[in-house]
RNA sequence: GACCGGGUAGCUCAGUGGUAGAGCAGUGCACUUUUAAUGCACGGGCCGCGGGUUCAAUCCCCGCCCCGGUCACCA
């Protein structure tokens, strides 16, 4: 009696003897007094003879995640998720029904308590149930209560059980949650309007990837999954709503990792009558708000590294750290001029011993170089600007310097968390920023920016001095919860089918 | 996509070219304040899938699937 299918068969034993006894093994309501969660936040930290002096009557609920018999008494520990809380289970305290109730109780299935609340000799806060209920059956077989559940694929593919049996999983969404309703409260309070934007496209723009590609039957046309809802946005602002945000999904076809997902969550808001020098104090003020609401911290250990949240953050200019950083790795000295040529540059590359497209432009190759050599030792919150024209069709270039655009990256962790820039609202530059991306695109590059002439038109009626960010919320998360897989902060993140 | 590691009982993990192991979970008995309860007894396996080598494969070889990590691509 122990293969999967034995211990199912003894757990549906359990269920139809129940049935028998005249219980419904799935009754429709429980009126329950207090969640478990609730009863060891009020309770939990009074004296057994504070629970003497004033009885603690309540009615709660809970997944059984451990039984402990004793013949004629035994425990049951209730878990709601969150917390745990044991129930002293005496025969002499129960009604024959419902001890009758209790012998039949599996390991996982669902129960519903009522008792005064005391503390055993070992000091344990626990129930005195004088009644038992049953409330839902569990007909599989549960993870170890020891071990618990750790293989990652189970508790990716079937996140229920990582939940039900691994508290800190749930803290995890808890906080995730925290971080929403903060980003939300903040960007409110502050005159935005929450909006939400198409998620198929019919062109996938706003951004640098490959998109997923779907269709409409009745209108048979293929339509985009979007990368970002960045020129929707700004259509919004040219329209007069001059602060406007979305948190909702993006979809990329790249590459899986430990910081990918295909589906990921993205905070982007856009201020009229502002520039990115605005969004970096902004930032500087909205990353530790939101650190605090969740966590109530504002610092955070990863990986050895404690790092701190509170402005201001590190600036540095990329091209600058990207001359210095060459400089250093060859001994000898690299000028930003040289990086802006593009002949220079790739040989600079060639020497650090990066690849680089042989099509790439002086800016893609700083870039690269920066990504290379610096990115990996952005510990601390740093603004990264003043990024390369060629890389950001859509931003302002600097009014003293065409070949550089008013952008910032925020670095936290070695991660990119936000990427923010005074918005292109010149139709005209931003129609040959375009053209400059097909020419790109016509040369292979499939993350080209695609021609959105619609976009053009609106800039064309007038786009305000515009600033916008796009926040990767999920990292943020990571962040915030010492997460080291993006998987670890997504309920669901993408597996593929197992058959 | 490339490379490295992994897949053995419901869970967590050992292991070996010759009948498959532990702990927890399960079943039975005892036990009315335990908490990884305890004690005794019992059951439980397509060793990821498919080929190959071999007298014999969970183990060695080849292919495939899934998971993780690193890299590449990106946020």
């Amino acid at each position: 009696m122990s293969t999967e299918e034995e211990q199912i068969q003894q757990r549906r034993a359990n269920l139809a003897e129940l049935e028998r006894l005249g219980v419904n093994p799935y009754p429709h309501r429980f009126e329950r007094t207090a969640a478990v969660t609730e009863l060891v936040a009020a309770h939990g930290d009074k004296t057994g003879t504070d629970l003497e002096a004033h009885k603690v009557e309540t009615i709660t609920s809970g997944r059984v995640l451990g039984i402990r018999n004793f013949g004629k008494a035994s425990f049951l520990v209730l878990s709601d998720g969150r917390s745990r809380i044991q129930a002293y289970i005496k025969k002499d305290s129960l009604s024959e029904r419902d001890f009758g109730i209790f012998k039949l109780v599996d390991f996982g299935d669902v129960v519903g308590v009522e008792g005064h609340l005391f503390r055993t000799r070992t000091n344990e806060l626990t129930i005195w149930a004088r009644r038992v209920e049953f409330l839902a059956k569990c007909h599989l077989p549960m993870p170890e209560k020891w071990h618990g559940l750790t293989d990652v694929e189970i508790r990716y593919r079937q996140r229920y059980l990582d939940l039900a049996v691994n508290p800190e999983a749930r803290e995890v969404f808890q906080v995730r949650s925290r971080v929403l309703a903060a980003l939300r409260q903040f960007l409110d309070s502050r005159g935005y309007l929450e909006v939400e934007t198409p998620m198929m496209q019919p062109i996938a723009g706003g951004a640098m990837a490959r998109p997923f590609k779907t269709h409409h039957n009745a209108l048979d046309v293929d339509l985009f999954l979007r990368i970002a809802p960045e020129l929707y946005l700004k259509r919004l602002v040219v329209g007069g709503l001059e602060r406007v945000y979305e948190i909702n999904r993006n979809f990329r076809n790249e590459g899986i990792s430990t910081r990918h997902n295909p589906e990921f969550t993205m905070l982007e808001f856009y201020q009229a009558y502002s520039d990115y020098q605005d969004l970096m104090t902004m930032t500087e003020e909205m990353v530790p708000f939101v650190a605090m609401s969740a966590t109530g911290r504002d610092t955070f250990e990863i990986d050895g590294d404690t790092i701190s949240l509170r402005a201001p953050f590190a600036r540095l200019s990329l091209r600058h750290a990207a001359a210095a950083a060459a400089s250093t790795t060859l001994g000898a000295p690299v000028t930003e001029s040289e990086l802006r040529d593009q002949a220079s540059a790739r040989t600079i590359a060639g020497r650090l011993g990066i690849a680089v497209d042989p099509k790439s432009g002086a800016g893609k190759i700083t870039t690269t170089i920066f990504e290379t050599l610096v990115e990996e030792s952005l510990v601390q919150p740093t603004f990264v600007y003043d990024f390369p024209t060629e890389v950001s069709p859509l931003s302002k270039q600097r009014p003293d310097d065409p070949d550089t655009v008013e952008r910032f990256e925020l670095y936290i962790g070695k991660m990119e968390i936000a990427n923010a820039f005074s918005e292109l609202n010149d139709p005209v530059e931003q129609r040959k920023r375009f053209e400059q991306q097909l020419a790109e695109r016509a040369k292979g590059d499939q993350e080209a920016h695609a021609m959105d002439e619609d976009y053009v038109r609106a800039l064309e009626y007038g786009l305000p001095p515009t600033a916008g960010e796009g926040v990767g919320v999920d990292r943020l998360v990571m962040l915030l919860t010492n997460s080291k897989s993006i998987r670890d902060v997504i309920l669901f993140p993408h597996m593929k089918t197992k058959n």
